[in-house]
DNA sequence: ACAGCCATGTAACTCGTTACATGATTAC
DNA sequence: GTAATCATGTAACGAGTTACATGGCTGT
């Protein structure tokens, strides 16, 4: 029995809390693509199955309602939260927060080990990363241009445009860094 | 069976290869204590438990050696990289980096249910995340003193500098979200 | 004498993933 | 007709955590 709920699940169910007064009610599926609007970028965008289970979760602890759906042949379940549900959620974010982000950065972490790679390897290495960065820097963008100026989505916004600063800055580190191995590669030619 | 390798296991030996020459010969403990000083701050820095478990893993795979050392009563065990080793880790740093780097920000994701909270609380989180941050950072300061100029620990070094101006862009971006919530609460007293 | 650090390990458990299984609906 | 998307779930598994257990060594 799992208990207690998780920081996760308080993330989906916030996903579903952010409309006051016209609820959404939502399908796991388009639970999972709101995820992947917003969670990936700041925590994680859940397994589809992993969706589901929470949900199921929320539903036992009384913080969503399902509403099953026979329309023709195919059977979808839609959960909306209740009030019980934006009651526990409030109390979530009324704590204090204990923990630092985690960053899990496998370039950093293999940047560390430098010494072990060519000079041009590392290089090749930042120079993808770079162009991932651009990648989810232009998704986030599109996620970002969605939300608009509209009041009801100004936090939203607020943490997308963290998220695309973000990026923003982490470029410019990167590309300082490219600059400093390409300069100590002249330096020092071979490795 | 745990079959291959992990990233943190790569991570563990990395640590293990830090010098060329002199190779190292640490304890889990020490070992515990070099990740917390480095890995915690870009990956993550694994419990003594898992430290324990994950040599054990790469003694198996024959990545690492480990010498038992009875001194007087208390044994410990030594474990140093092996040849196999290194040429593994090589290996995998070869490898193309197919992970965008994750994010688990416990700030971001609250402000993103920010019209859940009162315009205070959101301030007084920031605030307090702010200080976390300097904190941090401070941490990761006294870690790259420590590394100096030597070009021996040239790849920790620039990681560390890229670890430091990321938590400075981090402070200047949440000082600005800070002034954003506070305008907007002057504009629109109460929520 | 006692606290705090050094040192090693096992056991239970949780979170979340991938793989598997199934099938309806929609667009081309 | 067939591929992509919508939709829901179960089962097996893995990585890593906390809790537990044990004990030596060091400084005050």
């Amino acid at each position: 029995v799992p208990a207690s709920l998780t920081t996760t699940s308080f993330a989906l169910l916030g996903l579903l809390a952010w409309n006051d007064d016209d609820p959404d009610e939502l399908t796991g599926y388009e639970l999972k693509r709101r995820a992947d609007n917003t969670l990936r970028f700041y925590w994680v965008s859940p397994a589809m199955s992993q969706i589901y289970t929470e949900l199921r979760r929320l539903e036992d602890a009384g913080a969503v309602a399902a509403s099953d759906d026979h329309g023709e042949g195919r059977t979808t379940r839609r959960y909306r939260i209740t009030s019980t549900g934006r009651v526990s959620l409030r109390d979530w974010l009324h704590q204090p927060v204990l923990d630092f982000p985690v960053l899990k950065h496998p370039i950093a972490l293999r940047l560390l080990m430098g010494h072990l790679m060519s000079a041009d390897q590392v290089a090749a290495m930042l120079e993808r990363y770079v162009d991932a960065l651009g990648n989810r820097r232009g998704e986030l963008g599109a996620v970002r241009d969605m939300l608009g100026d509209d009041a009801r989505y100004r936090y939203p916004a607020m943490v997308a445009d963290w998220g695309m600063t973000y990026y923003d800055a982490e470029e410019r580190i990167t590309r300082d860094l490219l600059q400093r191995v390409r300069h100590e590669t002249r330096r020092q030619p071979s490795t």
